[in-house]
DNA sequence: GATGTAAGCTTACATCGTAAGTCAAACAGC
DNA sequence: GCTGTTTGACTTACGATGTAAGCTTACATC
């Protein structure tokens, strides 16, 4: 090894230098070529560690999957479905721009350790005593509230505007009190960081409902 | 006018053929030349109507914001909610590609089309009682909802895998019983078609939350 | 006709992912 | 020690992308 320089690549140098570019500079940002020279490096040689770029992307996205921690299926289902989704939550919100690659489907996590999540969650759903075909459906309903709510929460009006003018000025100029009287009165609280999501709010909606799916049944 | 062929481009024919292209071929296959291709022009020409990429992509995503109809403003506030957010969905659900060009910014619409919208969202939420504040997370979260709701149903599983072997015998072969018994039964579902989110159900647990919060206020 | 302008076309450039080939260093078997 | 073989880097090259710059053509107005 140490064949010239860089100390030797490595799976994992990669990967870490991957997700610092991506969060650094965005998806469009994170190409072979930049991340190559960033580990001092040319583009080519990664592929020695990375089947193309799509692998890279699914390696992220594993990642952030591995980072999930699962509840003790001893807890109750909706304990479990509270700490897992939770837990999710925590960690795409850290980390956006691999939501953004899954949504887009430029990801798609093939490891063990994205299934063990998905597993569990469908666990704790059947544990409810949901039919399978509704587990499915509210499984999806919950990764849909995740991802929906980092999504929305990380599109923060000012970034996307770096090909026109400033979206304060448009946003000041175009938004007049008599003719979008409700976006006007909250504009400063639409550029507000503090007014996210209130993820586990939404959540504890969402299994209330769930506990009513299932005492129907 | 009537140059040289295609009997004249115009803004309006070369969103038409954007939106036919890019739900056909997905979101990367959408590129000015094939898109000038598919109109029988050159790609240079399609920027004598549309400014860039972008321009194109945030003209997209207006015409979805502009076929959202916005309900009676003398109906109560959750009838509107219900009303506005379903015709979201529905417009959103029939072009996912917009809505993930809108989460993966490549476009955001700044047309008034789109910001009625918001105004109309946003009013409904004030009027229930909201503050500012809870009103822009609560639209947040309802945008979420829609997003996250259109984003996962439309990931199917099979599609993303055309970069190595079909997801399906992958599955088959990874998701034993034993290892993953949840998964492994509830695969059936997973791929069936009719085990999408139910929008309306999950939509009318937020609202019965909406409705507690502001009466807490 | 001459002129101005709008809307096409052509060429060119930087950047992207990646296939194919080269080459030097590290290790295995003797 | 020497000698393959393998590994992991580099180099070159190709087709695709978005788009800047310049050219050309067709029509409107005078």
């Amino acid at each position: 090894m140490t064949p010239r320089r860089g100390e030797g690549l490595s799976r994992e140098r990669i990967l870490d230098a991957a997700i610092e570019l991506a969060e650094l500079e965005g998806l469009t940002g994170l190409s072979m070529r930049r991340l190559a020279a960033r580990l001092g490096v040319e583009a080519m040689s990664l592929y020695n560690h990375v089947a193309n770029k799509g692998d890279l992307l699914d390696g992220l996205a594993s990642r952030v999957f591995e980072s999930i921690s699962l509840p003790d299926p001893g807890l109750p289902w909706d304990e479990r479905i509270r700490l897992l989704t939770g837990s999710a939550y925590t960690a795409f919100r850290a980390q956006p721009v691999i939501v953004r690659a899954l949504v887009s489907q430029q990801a798609n996590p093939r490891s063990s350790g994205s299934l063990r999540v998905i597993d569990a969650m469908l666990g704790a759903l059947l544990d409810a005593g949901l039919t399978e075909q509704d587990a499915v459906r509210r499984y999806r309903g919950l990764l849909g509230l995740v991802f929906g709510s980092v999504l929305v929460d990380t599109t923060d009006p000012g970034s996307a505007s770096e090909r026109s003018e400033p979206i304060d000025d448009w946003f000041r100029r175009n938004i007049t009190a008599d003719a979008l009287p409700n976006l006007h009165r909250t504009l400063p609280a639409l550029f507000d960081v503090g007014c996210r999501v209130k993820f586990t709010h939404e959540l504890e909606l969402l299994i209330d409902g769930l506990r009513a799916t299932a005492q129907n049944d």
